[in-house]
DNA sequence: CCTATTTATTTGGTCAGACAATATAATTTA
DNA sequence: TAAATTATATTGTCTGACCAAATAAATAGG
């Protein structure tokens, strides 16, 4: 009796994505170059162009192509994107009916180190982003525009990470900010005195970026955030209870 | 002369796709239910069939469906998982030639607050977890297998933020962790002492978690961390020069 | 009556060929 | 030379068929 383990079956399109994401990925395929057409690869791989239609599905959906219909269209090669992970983030959190907590929860845990890494890595044009982002916090909270305000504010939270210069923070601050702002309640923002509160918690953390002081940034965006959580939700504080004094308290 | 904005023409196969995706999110469709089968979504839908597969490998792709040929076969709803995440996280890292550096410091990032909310959310089967993975971490240490050794230490790293019990944390360490075990030099484990310095620190921080100590937890993990991109890596390490002493170290 | 084997049916997987829609290139025309 | 027209290359879509696989149904054997 021969011993036989399961033999895999695997698709022609999952083959065929899967050689071409490689030849991708591994530099063989610069970005911007453009794929053969269709039926170019129908010659070359032998498959039927539903086959290869499926698998340019595939690789479109992974963010790694971009195809064009008409003359000179076809399929050309793309830099995967954070959105990419934004999307898949997003669907993560609607389909597995993610706590809304626990989203905010991430966020308090990402921005503080990134805060951090921006003190560091920061430069001009880093701090010039976050104050036009802020600026226009400023202006649509005095307008009363709170749904102008939260885009500023959410802006102004990715700006600071950006600045960090480290590109998997970036795409996860992305993703999860994202979803934050589709199911912040606005009506937290009603309050005059919360808005002030969180521009001069987001002045008092421009600082520190500036002043190149990586401790007081994490530290300072670390408050921010907490109170985020304990303000605008009605959650308790995870992080109370720990930090006598702002001075003992570094992200 | 009609002022026409640019008219974007959808594509049947993604038209079809937004409206299953909406379906299986928005709770229509319970998990483990079966769609239509691909020629009752064609007279359903009137696309054709090669449409409506592209539908499916679009829901496929991003995790939502799964498809079994045969006889009562089809595809099913299932929830998203990390998967999805950890596959886009890791063509983005790919493809964005992300520095490994970037992925330490993500991780060096997520881990201390993680280790946060495991100490204030764990129960005992977490501790079980995190102790299983720890035993096969000193028998590899001892058997001298840096290949097993470094899955025990990444699995342990996941089982601390599995105790925290936040998703989307366990899901983003997931990904990052799966890049790091796919870039890490191994060679860094083969000094029996950086194997046990890393024991060490293990446990300190299951005494933490164990103790509901979430301010150690984070302080020690944050050290852990922190030592190993310095140790194992030749980086310089990020947190220097801001901790001067432990007890002044958090989060 | 129960079990093992064979057969039939349902389902996705693949293919081939055609035509439509579209964007660009080539050509013609004013 | 510039605008309008035509030709062409390419993806998008449809139709219809057949193959492969998994299960249900039917059958045979004990």
């Amino acid at each position: 009796m021969l011993d036989i383990t399961p033999v895999s079956v695997p698709k022609a399109a999952d083959v065929l994505a899967d050689i071409l994401r490689e030849k991708i990925l591994g530099d063989q395929l610069p970005e911007g170059a453009d794929l053969p057409t269709e039926r170019e690869l129908c010659v070359q791989s032998g498959l039927s162009r539903a086959s290869v239609r499926e698998s340019l599905r595939i690789l479109e959906g992974e963010g790694l192509i971009a195809t064009r219909t008409g003359r000179n269209g076809g399929s050309a090669v793309m830099r995967p994107s954070s959105a990419t992970i934004e999307r898949s983030v997003g669907i993560f959190i609607r389909g597995q009916k993610i706590r809304f907590e626990a989203v905010l929860e991430t966020r308090a845990a990402i921005e503080p180190p990134s805060a951090r890494f921006a003190a560091l890595h920061r430069t001009d044009a880093d701090l010039a982003d976050m104050e036009a982002c802020h600026v226009k916090l400023e202006q649509a909270s005095e307008a009363g525009d709170v749904q102008a305000y939260m885009r500023a504010n959410l802006d102004w939270h990715v700006a600071v990470v950006r600045a960090s210069h480290n590109e998997l923070l970036i795409a996860f601050i992305a993703a999860v900010s994202q979803a934050v702002y589709a199911a912040t309640d606005l009506d937290g923002f009603n309050s005059v005195d919360v808005r002030n509160a969180v521009i001069r918690a987001h002045r008092t953390v421009m600082d520190a970026i500036r002043a190149r002081d990586a401790a007081a940034a994490a530290r300072r965006m670390d408050r921010h955030v907490g109170a985020y959580i304990s303000d605008v939700r009605g959650a308790p504080n995870p992080f109370d209870g720990e930090k006598p004094k702002e001075t003992k308290w570094q992200a």
